[in-house]
DNA sequence: CCAGGAAATGGGAACCGATCTCAATCTACC
DNA sequence: GGTAGATTGAGATCGGTTCCCATTTCCTGG
């Protein structure tokens, strides 16, 4: 393994690649491989587990889907250039909040591109308690 | 398990937990249940390896801890309120910068303010491309 | 100070997501 | 059409985490 990487023109558009990628394409939001076989073998799509564990690592390593680890350990991914937004959880109740701010996007990208780096995407978690949960604990 | 959470007091200050907390506070980063249990072995403390992710557990529940997932898919945590910084990862050679950028807390904290939200804490990634990957690509 | 009972502990089994192995299959290209 | 190399898939395997339950520790009331 070197540590440079070949072009991705390595990657052959396989049935099971196609079918992987068009649920990518199907599911809004972040999926894990597990959920994304699940609604393959719905689809009538027979792919193996392995593969698709493996088509997603290679398309994460090449930069085409964005990777998520939830709370429960699990891998998720997503397409690239979603409409993008990051969570507000309450780490009590669970309750979750979409926020979709320009902000991070910009400061995200400025320290990416003062340090040299490009085509960077950014994962940011916001994890607090709620109002409700803070009053409780507080009462 | 009630939607309510009983207040923290619940917890008694076993050895155990004393143990823990200490190890947390020693360390200055993210470390992993297994990471502080081996610590914990070495300073002499016998602590069950059970106890180690029970104790963390119940810390992050209670907000005194930070939970974070690396990608190799273990769970680290860090205590709260630790001078506190961020990392640019390049996604190919594995170079890592780190950033503390102050914009970023402030807008977490705006963020949450606006949502009634308090007691947050945050995860920033950013992952991309540094500059020698990137002119290798192109080449 | 002591007994009773709930909370906490710890060792090992169980669990679950992810990875690896390897023979069979398919695809691209000559 | 034929062959080399990439890809696939079923099951074994691995590593981190949680569960189980008998034992121990700690708090509380008497």
């Amino acid at each position: 393994m070197s540590g440079i990487d070949e072009r991705a023109s390595s990657l052959r558009p396989t049935r099971q690649r196609l079918a992987i990628t068009d649920a990518l394409r199907a599911g809004v939001d972040f999926q894990s491989a597990q959920e994304i076989h699940d609604s393959l073998r719905q689809a009538g799509e027979k792919v193996g587990l392995a593969t698709v564990y493996r088509t997603l690592q290679a398309m994460a390593d090449a930069g085409d889907v964005d990777v998520r680890h939830t709370p429960a350990g699990e891998t998720t991914y997503r397409r690239c250039s979603t409409s993008h937004h990051h969570h507000l959880v309450c780490r009590s109740c669970g309750r979750t909040v979409e926020i979709t701010g320009s902000a991070v996007e910009k400061w995200a990208h400025a320290v990416a591109d003062d340090h040299g780096f490009v085509d960077v995407s950014h994962t940011v978690e916001l994890v607090g308690l709620c109002a409700d949960c803070a009053a409780q604990r507080d009462e």
